[in-house]
RNA sequence: GCGGAUAUGGUGGAAUUGGCAGACACGUUAGAUUUAGGAUCUAAUGCGCAAGCGUGCAGGUUCAAGUCCUGUUAUCCGCACCA
């Protein structure tokens, strides 16, 4: 009898529904658990397996929670607005919002197919009303608490998808949607304060349970470095010049200055400066470059001396040159630093290049060859002279400056405030409203949500202006402060603003008296587990911990960190090996796969494939492997026998295959899990039979993983209604999965001689005198010295003989 | 350049505290079944005719190393003139 599981899968997804199985129940009085994935970008190319394979870690902890008697959240939602939308609907002059609903309907459909056992009642879209009321709603929150602000500034700009960009979407100085080159321009946006929460992100992460290689990504991103302040009076001008060094025990050291193209200094005293022209030039040239060229040309070092600008290092009051160059950064510290080219590779470098003195004050490298970094005694450094450890120099040169007045010790990042605005209509709409006499007012919350209205024409304006502009009807409004004639912010969120708390409203999706109930997200909060993608680990993970901390700081959350423990999977690759794209035509339809073989073959060949965590190449043939298991679990049938205990001939496998599978689903291992599956079900077919206990067991264990089949088998073969329901997880005895004999391999000098079956709980002694026993050791052995014997309990023999 | 990871058969990948390398699959080969193909079942399958040799490469520690130590190479990912 075959397995037909078009019929069965369409049947137990229609089940599953119908009962409810799969919603979480507010408030219940079991244990909770709360399993995230990251909810889809529902593009028009609709998924392909990566997705499935993402969703499925978390599907079969979920299904085996469920069974093990927990309250589980296992939500998935729609994180729709954006660019590729939008992009879609200038291009077709389809409504963006009829594009997402058919794409949702698209990747819903898709995603019911794969039989996932999200809470369907739960379901959030970023785009509805009714949910961006609260993104709009957190925003006026910053808004407040003046973490929201508008500043004129050098942005990111993209030119082809006319946007700005943060630093994170223009990675490489590539845009992160076209891959197109980013270019500098000078525009008025808005950002939110996520440097403010630079410390507080940094330390959540001592607190929860990430892949070490995730925490050591954000603290990289986050960029955290201590140092100092120094004031440097300048000749002849009545201002210091500014600068952060993480080495001010080098500061005898300083033989130039160097600030960056943009340093505003240069403006104010443009008549002091002799070379004002050549200054001007070199600014231009500077100017051009987009971001990515500028970092890229790391090798070659360029710049101007600035004529007439002379520093005055206040520890020795030396006279040193100040030079204008692009290795400093307008961004970073103060856009201006002290020059060390003797302990420093990028000073060094520019030293080299424009014939400026070198001055060694930490012994240990050669300067004439290379800058030294490294740790050495102080030399050429007055009151530093002797000193052989760094941080007591730095230690008492902070209390230097301090106490004369010329600086302090301090902490730079390299996170930057978030950019908080596009030039586009598919995002919320800021709900802000510019009044002449009363300034950025907020809309009242009364008013919110601030809906996006119609327009006819998607496309942004020439100047990077917002769609939004060319709407009379919404950008002008009443100042709601005034009551004067206002108008509206045009711009709208970026596509990471959805994102940031979608795990909270999935608590209480559906309230419309606040974001969701404290009393719900007592409750369900933190996520227990949340799986993603590696691309997420900074800009996802970082904003939305953001967002959670400054709602706990607002008392609107429970708890300090949003996410208890974080994974990732491993990217499906092509069949070539390569990454999955449209572009190559190496991209896997999940519906294919279901169609020709089903969905707990594709369910399980995704986790079965390799290590969960690492890319692993698609293989149609290995696919054709995991169908002929789940078809080989199906004939089982044809061997069952009656019986309600395990029979002697499985019962240490079926307890070992417990322990195996439970062990193993919790530590990511999905793969070794199916082996064991698999290595029970060959176990069982070399037994000639299996009993109805051990079926159920079998059942069980491959549930989560293989659904839809062994509700079938559950239900034919009269075990009860539904399996998802009704059963238990089951329970090993660690007694049981020990046999009574085990074969030990007996070794001369750590070569394997002989193997040999003994009881497993035989003495070292008598494991040795029947090693020795065997006429192939008693031969090795015969006339030689034995030096040394070891028995390995349960392993080997070892004998050591000259 | 910095940080992180990885390297095991023809392929994907397994291997507690160091203790039988190659679990489980795929593929391949042979056989059975089948009108044929496919599907299914059975057996074999790291390399080598052998003694032996085998976990990127070179050393080291140990009775014993894929695993620990030192050095080195390659690949991937992240960051990248961050002072």
């Amino acid at each position: 009898m075959e397995y037909n599981f078009r019929e069965a899968e369409k049947k137990w997804q229609e089940k599953w529904e119908e009962a409810g199985v799969f919603h979480a129940q507010d408030n219940a009085d079991k244990p909770k658990f709360y399993g995230l994935v990251e909810f889809p970008y529902p593009s028009g190319a609709g998924m392909h397996v990566g997705h499935i394979k993402a969703y499925s870690g978390l599907e079969v902890v979920s299904r085996k929670r469920r069974l093990q008697g927990y309250n589980v959240l296992f939500p998935i939602g729609f994180d729709a607005y954006g660019l590729p939308t939008e992009n879609y609907a200038i291009k077709t002059g389809i409504h963006p919002r009829k594009v997402t609903d058919d794409n949702i309907a698209k990747f819903t459909d898709q995603l019911k197919r794969v039989g996932f056992s999200f809470d369907w009642t739960r379901v959030i879209d970023t785009t509805d009303t009714d949910y961006y009321k609260w993104t709009q709603w957190i925003f006026l929150k910053m808004f407040e608490n003046g973490l929201a602000f508008r500043d004129k500034t050098l942005v990111n700009y993209c030119p082809s998808c006319k946007v700005v960009l943060s630093n994170e979407d223009s990675q490489g100085g590539k845009c992160d949607i076209c891959h197109s080159d980013v270019v500098q321009k000078s525009k008025d946006v808005w950002y939110l304060r996520i440097t403010e929460y630079a410390d507080k992100l940094l330390e959540g992460l001592e607190k929860v349970d990430y892949l070490p290689n995730v925490k050591q990504q954000q603290i990289n991103w986050i960029g955290k470095s201590r140092g100092a302040f120094v004031q440097f009076t300048l000749k002849n001008i009545p201002e210091t010049l500014r600068i952060y060094t993480t080495r001010p025990d080098t500061l005898f050291g300083v033989t130039f200055m160097v600030i960056a193209p943009e340093h505003p200094l240069i403006d104010r005293y443009q008549d002091q400066i002799g070379n004002m022209d050549a200054i001007t030039a070199y600014r231009a040239e500077c100017a051009k470059k987009t971001e990515f060229e500028r970092t890229q040309l790391v090798k070659d070092k360029t710049g101007v001396k600035i004529e007439g600008l002379t520093a005055i290092n206040p520890v020795n009051g030396k006279e040193v040159p100040v030079y204008i160059s692009d290795y400093v950064m307008m961004g970073y510290g103060t856009g201006a630093i002290m020059a060390v080219p003797a302990h420093d590779d990028r000073d060094y470098a520019f030293a080299k290049k424009f014939g400026i003195d070198i001055i060694e004050v930490i012994e240990g490298g050669n300067i004439q060859e290379a800058a030294y970094a490294g740790d050495g005694k102080m030399v050429n450094s007055g009151f530093l002279n002797g000193i052989t450890d760094k941080q007591t120099a730095i230690a008492k040169m902070i209390d230097y400056l301090v106490e004369n007045g010329i600086g302090e010790g301090g902490v730079q990042y390299k996170m930057k405030d978030w950019a908080f605005n596009r030039q586009r209509y598919w995002g919320e709409p800021i709900p802000i409203v510019h009044c002449p006499h009363c300034g950025m007012v907020a809309v009242p919350y009364d008013e919110l949500p601030l809906k996006l209205p119609e327009v006819e024409n998607f496309e942004p304006g020439s100047d990077g202006e917002s769609p939004l502009a060319k709407i009379d009807s919404f950008v002008h409004c009443k100042c709601p402060k005034c009551g004067g004639d206002a108008k509206r912010e045009t711009d709208t969120m970026p596509q990471w603003a959805g994102s940031s708390w979608y795990f909270l409203r999935y608590v209480d999706p559906h309230n419309p008296e606040s974001f969701a109930d404290y009393e719900k997200l007592k409750y369900w909060m933190p996520v227990d587990w949340y799986n993603g993608g590696m691309e997420h680990v900074t800009r996802h993970l970082i904003y939305s911990r953001f967002w959670y901390k400054f709602l706990y700081d607002l008392g609107v959350v429970p708890y300090e960190e949003p996410y208890a423990k974080r994974t990732a999977q491993g990217l499906i690759l092509g069949p070539d090996g390569v990454k999955m794209s449209k572009s190559r035509g190496n991209v896997i339809d999940p519906n294919e796969v279901v169609d020709v073989y089903g969905a707990d073959v594709l369910r399980t060949y995704v986790l079965f494939m390799g290590d969960y965590e690492k890319a692993a190449p698609w293989s149609e043939s290995s696919v054709k492997g995991c169908k002929r298991f789940i078809d080989r679990v199906w004939n089982l049938q044809t061997i069952l026998t009656e019986g309600d205990s395990y029979c002697a001939k499985l019962e240490s496998l079926l307890h070992k295959t417990v322990k195996k599978v439970s062990e193993d689903i919790e530590a990511l291992k999905y793969n070794t899990a199916i082996a064991a599956l698999m290595t029970l079900l060959n176990g069982v077919y070399d037994a000639g039979e299996i009993n109805r206990a051990e079926l159920r067991t079998l059942l069980i264990l491959l549930n989560p993983f293989a659904p839809h089949v062994t509700e079938e088998m559950w239900e034919t073969l009269g075990y009860g209604e539904m399996l998802a329901r009704d059963a238990t997880w089951p329970t090993y005895d660690p007694s049981k999965c020990v046999d009574s004999t085990v074969e030990i391999v007996v070794q001369i000098c750590g070569k394997i001689r002989a193997k040999l079956t003994v009881p497993t709980d035989i003495s070292a002694e008598e494991a040795i005198r029947l090693a020795k026993a065997e006429p192939r050791i008693a031969a090795e052995i015969e006339g030689k010295t034995v030096i040394k014997e070891l028995y390995v309990k349960g392993k080997l023999v070892n004998i050591v003989a000259k």
